[in-house]
DNA sequence: ATATATACAAACACTCATGTATGTAAAGGG
DNA sequence: CCCTTTACATACATGAGTGTTTGTATATAT
């Protein structure tokens, strides 16, 4: 019955599948080992041969989307482009990542509403604490960068910039997730995203507006 | 033994005080109520007496701040004022309680980051989506009675900064019970919030930002 | 003054998840 | 070809929490 080599990491996979299921339907918690095990098709032994417990289980689950943000923060804010756009880009990104992508939905969606953060858990909380931390230096830089340019509109400096859009983006999930927005609401989004990045700029006028598209739509669930 | 009603009262209030307590300290699920009962004072079969089970507890937990969220909401959207002016007093006021109620914080702080919102706790979501919702209309009708006025700032609209103050102040919230922001970072918030509202306001300078004290400080824990 | 409902405490019965220990068949290295 | 290790499955031991039931002293209504 022993498995080959890439057969074992495929039913790794399938844990960690069967725990992004399990978790997003009754919560961390209550997610028994054994439920999981029936849904990955296997018994609680292979878990605990691939994981020592739950928490490892949860954190596999979020160091598995954390490769993939951080693969979008590479790509979006080390190009050459303008500071404000790279930022507008990332963003744009990530809202579009959430419209499309059912997966990192329910990750996401496990991490802000079906996850007590305490005891051996806080451990993931750093994990996230991390990811939040990069993003929020990434802003900074961007934001000084325009702002030194010139770039920032009166009434904008780089750390209030920064950190409006920080927790703009941080409640647009946020809600997205926590209340189950729809399509029309996600159409809403990109506005107030658009016109947030618009009032940033120095000089803007309606013609920053153009660089969103707003007419690509994306449903929730 | 047998207590006289207010006394009755007392446990009861006492009993709620231990679940905040315990929920913040080991999350809701972990939370066993012979723990509570025991913080309280009492046994389980008061708790039992006085609620039917967990849910009710954590239920009428958010029911205590949801009495005191609704009193904020009348006093500042029920008076004359100019409707942006509504709205950044109710911003204020809630970053203001943040930083200086404790018991608010920890209330918080369990519905964000110590509760799994799966089975029978989905009712407290939405009794969370009402709140949300409250806030979400004064907000509209605010900003719609501004566009009216002819006070919003060009490259906005009623939907769009309503919806944009609505994930920024999600975002600041979650932000702050999520990462424990200091009182550095309290600062900073204000200073966002001084800019955004600035932004909304037509023919903005730095003159509106006169009318946000940022020299008030309430640190975090 | 007494009967009843109240406000709990104490005891019981039951479920269910966890961690570990042991079994085992096949993969893979020498 | 054999020995060891891998990749699990199975079995076991244990604890902890929940809901309910029963007991009881006393406030309170009449």
């Amino acid at each position: 019955m022993r498995r080959t080599k890439s057969e074992s990491e495929e039913t790794r996979q399938r844990i960690l599948d069967a725990a992004e299921t399990v978790f997003l339907d009754v919560g961390v918690s209550r997610a028994s080992l054994e439920r999981i095990a029936t849904e990955a098709g296997v018994t609680r032994g292979a878990i605990y041969w691939h994981f020592a417990n739950k928490k490892e289980l949860l954190e596999a689950i979020i160091g598995r989307v954390h490769g993939r943000h951080q693969a979008v923060v590479a790509r979006t804010f080390e190009g050459g482009a303008e500071p404000l756009q790279k930022v507008l880009d990332w963003a744009l990104e990530v809202i579009e990542a959430f419209a499309t992508e059912e997966h990192t939905r329910k990750v996401y969606t496990i991490i802000v509403t079906r996850c007590e953060y305490v005891g051996e858990m806080q451990q993931a909380r750093r994990l996230q604490q991390t990811m939040h931390d990069t993003m929020a230096a990434n802003f900074q830089s961007a934001f000084e960068a325009a702002e030194a340019a010139g770039q920032l509109a009166e009434g904008w400096n780089a750390a209030s910039a920064s950190i409006t859009l920080q927790c703009f983006m941080s409640g647009l999930l946020d809600n997205w997730l926590r209340y189950d927005f729809d399509a029309d609401v996600a159409k809403k989004l990109r506005a107030g995203l658009a016109s947030l990045m618009a009032s940033f700029r120095a000089g803007a006028g309606l013609a920053a507006l153009a660089s969103v598209s707003p007419d690509e739509g994306g449903g929730t669930t």
